[in-house]
DNA sequence: CAGTAGAATGTAATCGAATACATTGACCTT
DNA sequence: AAGGTCAATGTATTCGATTACATTCTACTG
């Protein structure tokens, strides 16, 4: 049942059945009325694939991941949806399973389905993976970064103020009086894995307060590492008092490491994690962390893509920055006490 | 850059360069060699949408969920989404937001756009919906549901033996000397909803504990009416001594319920899940869970869906039922010594 | 009543790939 | 040398919609 059966049935020509389902010139009245009762009855829809071939839209967005199983992940997915749905859009998933030669494929098939937009939490941070994705390419194919960006490259992104977020982190520890504060970070290739990092450094070094360097872990933000990196930490001469975990994953292995291990948090180690999760707050201790807004990080990211694709904005490229809160709980203590 | 612009490029016909492509016919090594060429240099992809028109065939999966932002989904998917990128296909995200109208509109929608199967996770169970967005199409679109089904509809389904999970988690309770024991279930017009009910009700009887009414509440799923419902459990003049909880949501609710209201787990109340989540064994008390194989159900889900599309089975339909297991760990304690 | 504007409708090309069918050419057989 | 086989390649149609352009029809003007 097509466009022609249609047109066929109901006594008009392809073009009349197009116009009526598209509004998109002049029919009579009787004549939309007859064709809008074939197309009831028949149960036709219309092949949105021919449409696309024909108007060279799909009214579909890529959303890339780096890993679907990361709780980080729907949170941002929910928030994109919504704005999508809004506009018609539909969101097709690829999944790059944190590895840089996936990354390319998942772009070079979301190009060759013809996508209209890109929303992207990068893998390969230099960009050599995309750019040669992208090779040869209309080029103008709009993408909107999320959580991380690449540098130089002529495309909008949502980021947050990674920076600020442990630098807030950092100083709320100093303020309590440690002084040995560790930091699981992620890889310093990664925009939040270096301003995190950097956070952390400037708030230390802004009290005074040297870093020391077996403190100073790069994890990989996967909860496996944040266990290993914890179980190191706690096994040097001079354990930190503090740690603060580099994303959420991480944070769940610290947290574990810690409880495997038997210690008391917040009694003998201070814990701050980034990134909230639903039941931070009902581990014991209550978790006290870095929050960050995922679910408008995802909404905004969609909203500028949108904007993009439907050539509503044409302006220079748009960094949004958005900003972190620390969530005081209870897996932190004062050592001023003492 | 298409391909009929290779073939020009290349010197030879558009038909040469699709049998290249494809492998579909005899090419000589040299005429191959020399479109191979032409392709790479050119970053030439073909383009997925017309080829579909052509073939009839998109290589995509729909996938529809009620609820993104449910714990459950990103395990499923991860399993599902291992597999067709295995076989090549792509997913395509339909979010239904629990709502039957929403539904109707998302399988519409994936019909118009061609999706060679679909993994669904219903909303409406009566089929209606379904049979409705469906009408007049070609109704041998393969679909595989998953968690749910429906009853007399001819299509495969993925579930978990729901009725022994809830059984196994009841005849610990009572095992341990518990008789009030509630339970609150999702929605008895649901798969999971009325199974789970049932798992209790057959535990109770052939213990010869009558099961209270007033123990037996029916939510929503969401983690608002595991709260509200724990509220008015713990009200009760006789409250129990045990709750089960209908589902992860329901369960963290009922969790934090009863932190709030300063119920002591498992001293007070003792309290089991259905569905294990990440950090589950780290709240305290660690909490007992029955367990399914959430990652596996999306896996084996999108088995059967692609051997169907692909028609490698083309049997009578399937009903796979997956066994639960009970993990016990801290949230249970024993009466018997009182 | 001829002329014409503009609404209503139709015809046919097009999007980019796949493929049925046609054609060419090389090599072998008798 | 004629005929046959099969590999290699080409031509032209097709998938189902959109749309530029052409045509018909209606109704109104002077």
């Amino acid at each position: 049942m097509n466009l022609k059966d249609i047109a066929r049935i109901a006594g008009v020509s392809t073009a009349t059945v197009s116009r009526v389902i598209n509004r998109s010139g002049p029919v009579s009245a009787k004549t939309a009325q007859k064709v809008l009762e074939v197309i009831e009855e028949s149960g036709y829809v219309p092949d949105t694939i021919a449409k696309s071939l024909r108007i060279g839209q799909t009214k579909t967005v890529g959303f890339v991941v780096p890993d679907i199983s990361n709780p980080f992940f729907p949170e941002v997915l929910n928030g994109a949806e919504a704005v999508c749905a809004d506009y018609g859009y539909t969101i097709i998933l690829g999944n790059t399973n944190e590895d840089v030669a996936c990354e390319a494929k998942v772009v070079r098939s979301l190009r060759q389905q013809r996508a209209d937009g890109l929303l992207m939490i990068l893998v390969d941070e230099s960009g050599g993976t995309l750019r040669q994705a992208l090779s040869g390419a209309d080029s103008d194919l709009p993408i909107v970064f999320i959580d991380r960006h690449i540098e130089g490259f002529h495309y909008d992104s949502v980021i947050i103020d990674n920076e600020s977020g442990t630098s807030q982190a950092t100083k709320h520890l100093l303020g309590l009086g440690h002084t040995r504060i560790a930091i699981i970070h992620g890889p310093i290739t990664t925009t939040p894995g270096a301003g995190r990092l950097r956070g952390y450094q400037t708030a230390m070094e802004a009290a005074c307060v040297p870093a020391k360097p077996q403190y100073v872990l790069e994890g990989d933000f996967r909860t496996e590492s944040g266990y290993e990196l914890a179980k190191r930490l706690m096994s040097l001469q001079d354990p930190p008092t503090a740690i603060i975990g580099g994303n959420n994953l991480m944070t769940m292995g610290i947290f574990r490491c810690l409880r495997d291990m038997g210690v008391a948090i917040p009694d003998q180690v201070s814990l701050i994690g980034f990134d909230d999760f639903s039941l931070a707050g009902y581990l014991s201790p209550p978790l006290t962390v870095v929050d960050r807004p995922m679910s408008d990080m995802g909404r905004l990211a969609a909203d500028i893509l949108l904007s993009r694709i439907e050539k509503r904005e044409t302006g220079p490229v748009r960094r949004v920055v958005l900003p972190t809160a620390l969530k005081v709980r209870g897996s932190c203590r004062g050592l001023n006490g003492r």
